[in-house]
DNA sequence: AGACTCGTGTTACCGCTAGTAACACACGTT
DNA sequence: AACGTGTGTTACTAGCGGTAACACGAGTCT
């Protein structure tokens, strides 16, 4: 049997993995996303094609490194959505909780949503592939939440997956504007945000002597 | 005075910048959004550096395509916005423009939008600079109709600005969803979101029997 | 011990890209 | 006739992603 062999020199591999996404990360979060191969296997101490033996291409590895940082934050977004609160104070604290950490690590954020920003020259990651599958998992998954705990009557599977989409993209919108102009605080952002959910927008009135009719 | 002169030229450069654009519309929609600019400047029967001279770098192609189309949409969208019709009705007539458009040319839509898509290589157009001004557009306009149209309170305009590009991203998350997975007719996404927004989601019930607490 | 495998690492290269001189022609103006 | 300006070319650079081809070292099997 080779299970020892195996198991051995896969540990190795792993272990080397690991090390070229930290400095692959470190490049990355230093260079912003236009970072190239070349700079990264610098970085790591190696050359080229060990990085492409690892990752298969540079999307392999955007999406390795893509997956830790969407893992980790899906994981703390699971978390404010699982507490035991009120639903507003839950959506609440699912909002605050992804803008504290796209404010907290917006080097990270760029990346992950934004993969060919930076200096000219823009050999810059994909982003179509793999910037969408984050916002997608993210969907995803409020889906199945929502599925999960709200009665929409019939219909709701549907519902949940087309609200769970929706949030998110508002969601994501709306902080990447306030990422960029800081208009407001992230409480005040918060509660705007969630009382657009809540039905303001249909409950407003209309604006005495406006325009038209 | 060189007025006539440089009318008379000027008149010539800009019809020939209108020709390459029409022609890298044509190259881009039909090779995707991974166009080389040889390839633009063969379709338009030049060289390359012709269109540097005219349009700076690919970024500037880029922009100048970009805007053709995003006036076109953002017109067709305030069309919609502004017809004379109860809230709801405009509300929903807006989504489905916005829908119609993207699903009417989705090559179109997806240049703008994830303009890195398509086969590897990659050395497709940036999208930090510029499809995110494509959302921002619109959601600053959307801010401006909701400001004018809307009896908010105080705060008024600030809610309006995070309202309209939150109600963007909800559309664009949701409308690039759906046209990738076509989970149900159009006429039904844009009355799941137009529910989400009357508050449908605040207003459901718990699901009888659901884990947890 | 010796052959064998397998992961690590290298150098040198390919094809392609964006972008840039340098040069030449044609045209309307002065 | 001289000139400026827009149009067009060929030929080139620098850098990118990606790929052979080859070499070393350590653990394994016979």
């Amino acid at each position: 049997m080779d299970t020892t062999q195996r198991t051995e020199q896969q540990r190795s591999a792993d272990r080397r993995r690991r090390e070229l996404l930290e400095a692959a990360d470190r490049v990355v979060l230093r260079d912003g996303p236009q970072a190239s191969m070349n700079a990264i296997a610098a970085e790591a101490g190696i050359t080229k094609p060990i990085l492409y033996r690892h990752f298969g291409d540079k999307g392999g590895l955007y999406a390795a490194l893509a997956k830790r940082h969407t893992d980790a934050l899906l994981a703390s977004l699971r978390a404010a959505l699982d507490a035991p609160a009120e639903r507003r104070e839950r959506v609440e604290a699912t909002l605050d909780t992804y803008l504290a950490a796209i404010e907290a690590r917006p080097q990270v954020y760029r990346f992950l949503m934004h993969p060919s920003d930076g200096a000219p020259g823009e050999q810059g990651f994909d982003v179509g592939k793999h910037s969408a599958p984050v916002l997608r998992r993210m969907g995803e998954e409020l889906a199945q939440v929502i599925e999960e705990r709200l009665d929409l009557g019939p219909g709701t599977q549907q519902l949940a997956r087309v609200w769970g989409h929706g949030l998110v993209g508002m969601m994501h919108a709306a902080g990447d504007w306030w990422l960029g102009e800081r208009p407001c605080s992230r409480a005040e952002l918060v509660r705007s945000l969630a009382d657009l959910l809540w039905g303001r927008l249909a409950a407003a009135g209309d604006k005495v002597g406006g325009p038209g009719f």
